[in-house]
DNA sequence: TTGTAAGCGTTATCAA
DNA sequence: TTGATAACGCTTACAA
């Protein structure tokens, strides 16, 4: 562990001015060929690497891009901030990743935290609302905030069609020939169960069929969907469509579906929502719909290069769509 | 979007000079109640934010400790990251997470980009020995760096026993009445791979047993497991007994087993690893082992942090072990 | 208890 | 084509 090289160290072995070390880094202003071989001799040989802070102490932008997430193991965000480091790649911005766990979820001190490090932009990734009571007028922000998966109010949000995802559900498995849907929720605060049930619902309707009193919410995992659709089996039985929340749901309510005697999809045709894994190779593959996460993560890091490029902040929403996937928990095959 | 607020502008606000408003929010020298309060006020309505970068510049510290990861999607690697942040929660460090797909995973150019930052320290993390190419002497850096999740020479390291792993697994198997075991590996060239099937091996023939001579290298993935499966019940029908590289693998190999009209854990026995999501909850749940990855995060971590206080780097490995979580598929519920 | 001033490593401006 | 110098925002002796 040694003294840290320097730009001054670098000159004087090169026996040249600092300033003229730091344009044949930076390119900023000609330097002779047989200047710039020295130069680049001595950074070589003394292993000098640019210091980061002095160099952004000068300039105005850092070319740092914050990414603020709840916990990098939910699939949800981990697979958008790789849309982001794609969408970052190559470029002239690198990315700072900040955990809301480091910091309690104190949205405003992880704020803060960016922003003393003056990156010039934040996007702001979250898969559940956990940060709501956090209001900063992004206009009075001096850093631009983009919201991604989740739609808030004068910002840029780049958010997934999740009602329109449900009508989709609900338009395929009337295409597998639906007389009696049900459908079997996630938590109930969830936006996106709650807009996923409403697209669902809608459809439905304007299908002039009608939906069990119950929409099972509940927990977003495998004993939820199996009980849940036990209980439904028991009290609909003649129930031939439901569609769930998610795939760990959809999973639990197969499970519960072969268990109560009746054959999928013949009988019962079952549909999940995110595309996990497993839906590929489960016994009975399940049909589900893919969701853009990624695209999220690299349109959002695109506008966000837009707006610090423009320097022009105009609240908008950007909506992706899900695909569907239809696979022989639906379709015959 | 306006100008930033810097100390001065706080001092001038609280009537103060810059260095009682610094001296207030480091608390290295004590300032009076009243000064304080203006100080604080004045800080509260300018919306000020200290520079880092300024900041560091005078420090030696950076207060930033680097990870080096190559794909945040993988869960190996999503786990650890994670087992940092709690390390580091409630710290005096922060994490900066840099993905080598940023860097086209070229890592010298991403250990250039942390040291420009300068990182007091970093972790790398690693799941395939993408980066091995690269041989930087950590004695001469001056950056210490702490290998996660696989060993590397002349570095700290932090790994899992996957060689132990394989041993276990025989032995629960062997538990469970084993008289002809097989093995279906993940990639040839993955080191975790290789120690579990050595470890197996190992105490296969300790056992007086014998595997077939094909390991059946292949994917981490169902296919692999299903195709693998499918031969060795064809040309090994004697077969009791499956370990397997991974989850995935596992999952294939019991499709296939109940394919070929044998029941589990009846007649046959499998075990994978992982312990994936869905291995909990599969038609017939899946025997597999536990690995401690947040563990491995956490302690590299907390190792670090060590190092950086200490400033002595001793080269070690430390080694912990994964956790078996019988299930349905090796034991008769 | 507080203020003044030097300096951290870089880059921009100006001069040569 | 190059060099000297000031300045970025902060911390920290040193002085008061």
């Amino acid at each position: 562990m040694q003294q840290p090289v320097t730009i001054i160290d670098v000159a004087k072995a090169a026996g040249v001015s600092p300033s003229t070390v730091s344009h044949t880094l930076n390119g900023k202003r000609p330097v002779s060929d047989a200047t710039q071989r020295r130069v680049l001799e001595a950074i070589e040989t003394l292993g000098y690497v640019p210091s980061w802070n002095a160099s952004r102490l000068k300039q105005n932008a850092s070319g740092i891009i914050g990414v603020l997430a709840a916990d990098i193991t939910e699939t949800f965000v981990n697979q958008i901030v790789r849309g982001i480091e794609y969408g970052l790649s190559g470029g002239d911005y690198s990315l700072f990743f900040v955990s809301g766990l480091e910091f309690g979820n104190d949205l405003k001190r992880a704020y803060n935290f960016l922003k003393s490090h003056q990156v010039d932009g934040i996007l702001f990734c979250h898969h559940i609302p956990l940060w709501k009571e956090f209001n900063l007028d992004p206009k009075r922000s001096d850093i631009p905030i983009i919201s991604l998966n989740m739609q808030s109010a004068d910002m840029i949000s780049v958010v997934i069609d999740n009602e329109t995802g449900g009508r989709q559900a609900a338009e395929h498995l009337y295409s597998c020939t639906m007389g009696h849907p049900a459908i079997i929720c996630g938590p109930e605060d969830r936006l996106s169960t709650i807009d996923r049930l409403s697209g669902f619902s809608q459809r439905i309707s304007e299908l002039q069929l009608t939906l069990p009193d119950d929409p099972y919410y509940g927990a977003y995992d495998f004993e939820h969907g199996f009980e849940a659709a036990t209980h439904l089996m028991d009290t609909h039985p003649e129930t031939d469509s439901i569609f769930c929340a998610n795939d760990y749901i959809a999973a639990g309510a197969i499970s519960a579906v072969i268990k109560s005697g009746r054959s999928i999809p013949e009988e019962v045709r079952v549909i999940g929502f995110d595309n996990r894994d497993f839906t590929a190779f489960w016994p009975i593959p399940i049909s589900t719909f893919e969701q853009p996460l990624q695209q999220i993560g690299i349109l959002g890091a695109s506008i966000l290069k837009q707006v610090i490029h423009t320097g022009t902040y105009t609240p908008t929403t950007h909506v992706l769509q899900s695909r569907l996937i239809p696979r022989a928990s639906t379709i015959r095959h």
